[in-house]
RNA sequence: GUGGCUAUAGCUCAGUAGGCAGAGCACCAGAUUGUGGAUCUGGGUGUCGCGGGUUCAAGUCCCGCUAGCCACCCCA
């Protein structure tokens, strides 16, 4: 045993095991087709970005002002583990000149995402994101697009039945004026919000509406709505993006209190969850439109929309459901070899992955014991060589469903596993 | 960041009222003079998560830490 602790994962974050990449890779590769389906191309940006990036896009919120791994590297450099992805993909829009080809950018990403969290089920320090963000258009067609895209994906790995929450929160024109009207409503009531609440009343007004603490929500009824208070732009916009949803039979909830969490939202903002939902960690897939973005970078004024879904709760969905694909045994082929053969097996397994995937057994243990694990690992084909056959470059293949065996020179081998 | 529960063999867990550290599974070997699945037999030296404390005696009681799970918060 082990003279001091063995070392174990760092908190918060976990293995995804052989057992576990079916359901993985059922999740992913639907959302890759997805993504195609509508004409979006992969792009892979850093889990490395200059903290500058992150904290510029996201001051006021908890992904960023609490829970960023941030650090100096060796030569001094402020920075962080991105949180989420928009931000990194709108950088590498203009850094990769796709702002010159033709617009809008449609783009998906995979990649780990890190919140220094407290851990708990559907939460993670390291956590999974599928993106898609079409970036270059202020088109309400595209916000239809990418809530279609989440939507399309998450159907087609079984996990149809949604609830899609939608709301508006304007733009840079129509928001100051609500915001006014939202503090003004709240200012009188102060003294009867909790904490937090009261410092967001001037700081970040916005997430008054999603506080979930008992002893505010008595006001929210009473509050102004923001989409009663949209500028004529952004109330045609947020009527089509309606309309679109309706023509494509997508149902949705209006939530007047939707706002999200990252600062950089316009307009358009949405959140799916399970149908069924009871817990609070649910929240598959979300997001929206973020004009305002780019501008914020430092890059050209700039619009774009697009969502994150959450690989680690859809393939927890996904499993709870049996829509785990199908486990294959990691060989089709195990060479068994007797004593020390390593070198004749080695030849042997190299003849053999011709047709086949093939792996050799070279533990020194009792043929009877290699038999049974190559009956565990679910071999559909053994290959027993012993220092006899060895010597002629024959062995012996067993077909283990039917346990029929016949002697086959080497070369002959590969032809027999059909 | 806050709270609740938990931590004993590779895994899942028992361990009564403080008094010799257990079971199942898995794994290995044998029955079968080296050929899988069934059955039977044999095989356990584990800092009882880490550190302190109480006690003649601590897996068991107390404190701290770490980690896991769950919830709050927040979100994916």
């Amino acid at each position: 045993m082990p003279r001091s602790e063995p070392i174990k994962a760092v908190r918060g974050v976990r293995d995804i095991l052989p057992a576990d990449l079916p359901v993985w890779r059922a999740a992913k590769s639907g959302a890759e087709d997805m993504a195609r389906k509508f004409g979006y191309e992969e792009i892979i940006t850093p889990i490395l970005e200059k903290a500058e990036l992150i904290e510029r896009v996201g001051e006021d919120t908890d992904a960023v002002a609490k829970e960023l791994y941030r650090f100096d590297d060796r030569g001094g450099r402020n920075l962080a583990l991105r949180p989420e992805a928009t931000a990194g993909v709108v950088r590498a829009y203009f850094e990769g000149l796709l702002n010159q080809g033709p617009q809008p950018s449609r783009l998906y990403l995979f990649g780990p995402m890190f919140r220094y969290d407290r851990p708990q089920k559907g939460r993670y320090r390291q956590f999974f994101q599928f993106n898609a963000e079409a970036i270059g258009s202020g088109a309400a067609g595209l916000d239809a697009e990418v809530v279609e895209l989440a939507h399309s994906w998450l159907a087609a790995v079984g996990l149809g039945d949604l609830r899609l929450e939608l709301n508006s929160i304007g733009d840079a024109k129509c928001r100051p004026a609500y915001l006014e009207r939202l503090k003004a409503y709240y200012r009188p009531l102060k003294s009867q919000l909790h904490g937090d609440c009261q410092l967001r009343l001037e700081k970040n007004p916005l997430r008054l509406l999603d506080c979930k603490v008992p002893q505010c929500q008595p006001f929210k009824a009473g509050a102004p709505r923001v989409t009663d208070f949209l500028c004529d732009e952004c109330s045609a916009h947020w009527a089509a993006v309606r309309r679109l949803l309706d023509a494509a039979s997508i149902e949705y909830q209006h939530n007047p209190y939707l706002v999200r969490g990252l600062d950089y939202y316009t307009r358009t903002v949405f959140e799916f969850y399970p149908g069924g939902a009871t817990g609070q960690q649910d929240a598959l897939a979300s997001g929206g439109r973020y004009d305002g973005l780019a501008e914020e970078l430092g890059w050209p004024a700039t619009p774009g929309v697009g969502f994150a879904g959450g690989l680690d709760r859809v393939t927890e969905l996904m499993a709870a459901k049996g829509e785990d694909g199908a486990a294959s045994p990691p060989a089709d082929v195990l060479v068994l070899p007797d004593g020390d053969l390593a070198v004749e097996a080695a030849e042997v397994a190299r003849i053999c992955r011709a047709a086949r995937a093939v792996a050799v057994d070279y533990e020194p243990k009792s043929l009877r014991a290699k038999m049974r694990s190559a009956n565990k690992l679910g071999a559909r084909w053994v290959v027993l060589l012993s220092v006899e056959d060895a010597a002629r470059r024959v062995a012996q293949l067993r077909d283990m469903t039917s346990g029929d065996q016949t002697e086959l020179a080497w070369d002959e081998l590969p032809i027999h596993f059909v």
